[in-house]
DNA sequence: TAGCTTAAAATAGTGTACAATTTAATAGTG
DNA sequence: CACTATTAAATTGTACACTATTTTAAGCTA
């Protein structure tokens, strides 16, 4: 095997992962101007769609549709409580279980937030017929690492 | 216009961002086992990529390379010195630059390294065709972003 | 029911990311 | 040549993201 095939996998052209890493992040940097004009994050963002379809739900339930811990999620909910989107308050049937629920304030945000995926898809120069077999070679690819 | 509509965007299942977050911090998450046997982060990991490939580069080029700015790469560099891959000198033409060179423990590192990409490979549940495809529609998006 | 196990959040510690600012060096201009 | 503008890194401050550990609560069993 030549030098050249040997080391051909650890050229960054030839990875899958990085442009999958590159491309989220300059998404989500896209976001931004969008999403400071409602004083959130995207963390906070992908959160409150969460909310907004649920309406209550509990850290662990809201990690698993997020991919996320509860060690990116508490501080990600108090900040959401503090700016009143949400409350946080121990489950009474199981007090393991901290529960999560949108205020009015944070239903109201809603309406604000419409805008916002419309003004992100028109910023990703794929049609959609590209966009929806990305979108499921993506959850191929999540689904398969379950 | 039905609310379901109206607040159809707004789902985590309708959107093109969310899963393209989540496959790439679960893509990275499964690099770890075997970046953690070479000591290395996964934003380390690439930046040795580059090193691997360029042996010499500022720190801007290598910024753009992996849509970072100094702000990122300037703890991460400073790490790699530490550990002895790379060292970090200002040029001599343009004191402002940041040169920044492979060691030769850099270099051994990279046969160590050949193994990663294949047992992640492995890990993707995706054909050559599909990878193909994915890699292409990332890059169109990438690209039209710049 | 006391003791063990499991489970859910929170916490601690490390390492990115990124916007905004600062510092230092170079380039460009009247 | 002095002055201004630009450029490249570093720094500052905020916000994740994740592993490992701790805390507290609930379930389970001898």
């Amino acid at each position: 095997m030549s030098e050249n095939e040997k080391y051909a996998g650890l050229k960054l052209e030839n990875q899958l992962c990085f442009p999958l890493y590159a491309c989220s992040k300059e998404i989500i940097r896209k976001y931004k101007p969008y999403l400071d004009e409602i004083d959130l994050t995207y963390t906070q963002y992908i959160a409150m769609m969460v909310m907004w379809e649920r309406k209550e739900v509990n850290v662990k339930t809201l990690g698993e549709s997020l991919y996320l811990d509860s060690g990116t999620l508490t501080p990600v909910l108090k900040k959401l409580e503090s700016k009143g989107y949400i409350t946080r308050k121990r489950s009474e049937q199981d007090e393991r279980n901290l529960v999560v629920t949108i205020t009015e304030k944070g239903e109201a945000l809603k309406d604000k937030a419409t805008c916002v995926p419309g003004k992100i898809g028109s910023c990703v120069n794929l049609n959609a017929d590209e966009a929806k077999i990305l979108y499921d070679l993506l959850y191929k690819i999540i689904n398969s690492m379950k």
